[in-house]
RNA sequence: GGCCCCGUAGCGCAGUUGGUUAGCGCGUCGCCCUGUCACGGCGAAGGCCGCGGGUUCGAGUCCCGUCGGGGUCGCCA
């Protein structure tokens, strides 16, 4: 007698034996005085014949039954050739009810998985993670965690675990504030990553860490954005930005090869930011279809055009850009569509999306058109690398502004004109990002903000002048991007004091400041600090790009809501007085001394 | 915080220029059929049309507000 409980594991070779089998009821049907229960677990479906309809007939959808029967084959003459649950059936001597259900919120069966709302399928997240396609998603993330930790521990990482009640600090996101009953007044925060931490055991001698840790950001949902998410943290002492490179390209190679069963060639593609900016407008490109962007920058120059040349009151500091993206075959769209182009640039705050038609004979269309003079009609399309029939978007102004216009109308035109291969894996490192990016300062002047974090070391460290002109110095910041997706970025590390000290004069961090906030890690910084850098993978993304998951909250078993909410458990909820109270959130922290 | 879409039976949806008794499929319940597998047949129950105002002789439908869900821009070092 074999013993199982894996239902839709139970092949052919195990017809003859007799077997117990729990799970769900899926579906129950009588026929011929024979009642048919498919009986479902987390790995499959199995049919049950019960010849006693008395014990058959109360059985309902969802009851939980234990199964005792012998595995026999199906009987020949079978109507439908196409075995629905599994290639034998499983004929009962025992059936046990172990619980009964009541009738369902939402249909389980794997066919009807799609239209079920998501509050609702939310606030019953533990039968919408019965439903087969939900259970693949866990069991494959699972699968994840599980290669990772067999990787780093191939590679002798160490998993160290660090705080969830930690110091707030005002850089970046909005942190998860927790209050503490023995210092009234005084919070902890939840950390956004564990960066300061990884960079202090890197201080103290483990030469490679990993952790799979929860990091918390208090900042608006995205699709793939939620509160809490997880990722795969790794650091390591001196090290180049080609060793993590490395690492990860053979984490994700072992992923993708067992999970999915598509080998990554490697090494994978490098960009520089630059580069990625240049040709895609953006440093997270989808690299499964062309349309790259044209600059139009110099060739409209002295245009007669209003709109393609720099205004004379523009700010100087701020560059002026003219691009384009060629729609293959735009030029059959109706003035009805193209107009909505403008509808959908409107939206993305956007003035307009400038459009030239190239018609068959090569004579070009639309309102733009007439604005251009005859030099520059006649060498258009060329230069925008457009045929007959095509459709050419511009957008010009600020350059940041204009380049985000058109890497959206980039993908915008991919995803309308088919070009994009939902069946690719491509891969890409992004690389050699700027450190400083403009922002408005406090008071309306001019300040610089680190693009990836305060503590990203700079490309050339030998010269190592970035104060001097910080728009112009690059980083050893490297992102790895997935079919436009950003599944992970990191950085070298900067490990001495006074450089990490100019890095912070530059962001307008002062010394009091700086010391307040990260003087612990300054502090380590004194006593040796080993050359170091690492990563971080997000590794819900990851799952959700796996999986073909619209959204990463099919990849999260309890995910929250838009709002935050959690219509399951009903977090967050209020409070009572007295928990208020003991808490101290109330209490007026006092000032150390 | 801005913008867009959606809220009609347990679930998924339809509901015409505003018109009389709000429909369909699935599910549920009952009966029948019986090696079926998204079986089939007959029948039944099941509705504050998210909520609150307004316009109108009359509102599921139009307007305003609000709540909830989803998407997106800002934001996310």
């Amino acid at each position: 007698m074999i013993r199982t409980h894996q239902a839709g594991s139970l092949r052919t070779a195990d017809i003859g034996t007799t077997v117990t089998l729990t799970g769900w009821v899926a579906r129950r049907r009588d026929h011929g005085g024979v009642a048919f229960v498919d009986l479902r677990d987390a790995s499959g479906v199995v049919q049950v014949v019960i010849r006693d309809e008395e014990v058959a007939r109360p059985l309902r959808s969802e009851f939980c039954l234990r199964i005792v029967g012998e595995v026999a084959a199906r009987p020949a003459g079978n109507a439908n050739p196409q075995l629905a649950t599994g290639d034998v059936e499983v004929i009962s001597s025992v059936v046990e009810v172990l619980s009964e259900a009541a009738p369902l919120p939402f249909p389980v069966e794997e066919h009807a998985s799609a239209g079920v709302g998501e509050e609702l399928r939310l606030k019953y997240r533990y039968l919408d993670l019965r439903r087969p396609d939900m259970a693949r998603n866990l069991r494959l993330r699972a699968s994840v965690t599980r290669i990772i930790r067999d990787v780093m521990a191939a590679h002798d990482f160490l998993d160290i675990e660090t705080p969830y009640l930690t110091r707030s600090t005002p850089e970046g996101a909005r942190d998860f504030l927790v209050p503490v009953r023995l210092q009234p007044g005084s919070w902890y925060a939840l950390p956004q990553s564990p960066q300061l931490f990884k960079q202090l055991l890197m201080i103290a001698g483990f030469e490679r860490y990993f952790q799979i840790a929860r990091c918390f950001r208090d900042e608006d949902f995205r699709a793939d954005r939620q509160p809490e998410f997880s990722q795969l943290d790794i650091e390591m002492s001196f090290c180049e930005q080609s060793d993590v490179q490395q690492i990860i390209e053979e984490l994700l190679v072992r992923l993708w090869k067992d999970l999915v069963g598509y080998d990554i060639p490697v090494p994978i593609r490098r960009l520089t930011y630059a580069e990625s900016m240049r040709r895609f407008g953006i440093d997270r490109p989808d690299l499964r279809f062309g349309c790259e962007l044209v600059d139009f920058t110099d060739y409209f120059a002295e245009t007669p055009f209003r709109v393609f040349r720099k205004p004379s009151d523009s700010d100087p500091d701020r560059a002026f850009h003219v691009g384009a993206v060629v729609m293959p075959g735009g030029a059959a769209q109706p003035r009805k569509v193209l107009d909505a182009w403008q509808d959908w640039a409107r939206s993305r705050g956007a003035r307009g999306l400038a459009y030239v038609l190239v018609g068959a004979g090569g004579e070009l269309a639309g309102p733009v058109a007439k604005n251009l003079s005859g030099t520059e009609r006649a060498g258009l399309a060329a230069h925008a690398g457009a045929v007959a029939g095509d459709c050419i978007f511009f957008a010009a102004g600020d350059r940041s502004e204009a380049l985000n216009l058109l890497a959206a109308a980039r993908v915008e035109v991919g995803e309308r004109r088919g070009l994009i291969d939902h069946d690719a894996w491509e891969f890409v490192w992004v690389t050699d990002a700027p450190m400083f990016e403009a922002v408005e300062g406090p008071h309306g002047g001019r300040g610089w903000t680190a693009i990836h974090h305060p503590f990203t070391a700079p490309a050339d460290d030998v010269a190592a002048d970035f104060h001097e002109r910080p728009g112009e110095a690059l980083s050893k910041a490297y992102d790895i991007v997935l079919n436009g997706s950003e599944i992970g970025g990191g950085s070298i590390r900067i490990h001495r004091s006074e450089m990490q000290q100019r890095v912070f004069d530059v962001i307008g961090l002062s010394r009091e400041e700086a010391a307040s906030q990260f003087g612990f890690l300054l502090d380590a910084f004194a006593y040796g600090p080993p050359p170091h850098g690492g990563i971080a993978l997000g590794i819900d993304r990851l799952c959700a790009l796996m999986a073909g998951a619209e959204s990463i909250r099919d990849v999260i078993a309890f995910p929250k809501t838009a709002s935050g909410s959690d219509p399951l458990t009903g977090a967050p909820s209020p409070i009572t007085a007295s928990q208020r109270a003991e808490a101290g959130i109330d209490a007026v922290a006092q000032p150390p001394g």
